[in-house]
DNA sequence: CTGTATCCCGGACGATACTG
DNA sequence: CAGTATCGTCCGGGATACAG
């Protein structure tokens, strides 16, 4: 299927696939997250805040949270003291590295034309 | 460059190229409208709000602006009475729209799995 | 016909303190 | 270590009325 399909019904984007791949890698750090997590996996829950700097305990819980339930992040808790988790991809958000790559080579390419 | 090279350095995806395309791109209509541009174009604003339906004059009009302002349409004003506007993609648009069929393509392929 | 003015809401995002 | 609770802010988006 493509947006062709779409001629004359679409009446939201959020209603369309490409909506729902929006809400999946919309959110302001999902991208960052995927992408740190493409690097180093599996990564630990304070490692990932500790490399992305600027984000809160609450935000960073709420978007790996956000993104297992999308099905691009698997999260593995050890039963042990001090708890360990640790955050991995699922092939689904493998799939989505080389679209991301492009996304951001547009940028590079029209930003500031 | 690719995201590879945001490693470590990446604070906030608002910053990165990635985020420019996101923000370009990311506004609730924003799809739907160049999408029936790149249908129809040129296109009038009453036609564009018809062809929408579920939008309002104001929401459109601004989601036009934004498109305007960041170089994806063309407006083109005739002056006569009563106003006649016409839109249409610019050819930055234009190489958009490849990726825009594949952010599709990637959510009929995955959502609901 | 093509918009703008005004007022408003909800949801994403955040700061800070606290917990098992 | 890995979070949650609480409270708060900001802004995209919207309803409705009005304007050139």
């Amino acid at each position: 299927m493509s947006m062709a399909e779409y001629k004359g019904k679409v009446r939201n984007i959020q209603d369309t696939p490409f909506g729902y791949t929006m809400s999946v890698i919309g959110g302001k750090w999902k991208m960052v997250i995927i992408y740190l997590l493409a690097e180093n996996q599996p990564v630990r829950f304070n490692d990932l805040k500790r490399q992305i700097g600027a984000i809160t305990y609450k935000i960073l819980s709420s978007q790996l949270k956000e993104l297992e339930a999308d099905g691009l992040v698997v999260r593995k808790e050890y039963p042990q003291v001090p708890p360990k988790v640790e955050y991995s991809l699922t092939d689904k958000a493998e799939t989505l590295l080389p679209l991301l790559e492009e996304l951001c080579e547009w940028g590079v390419k029209n930003r500031g034309v």
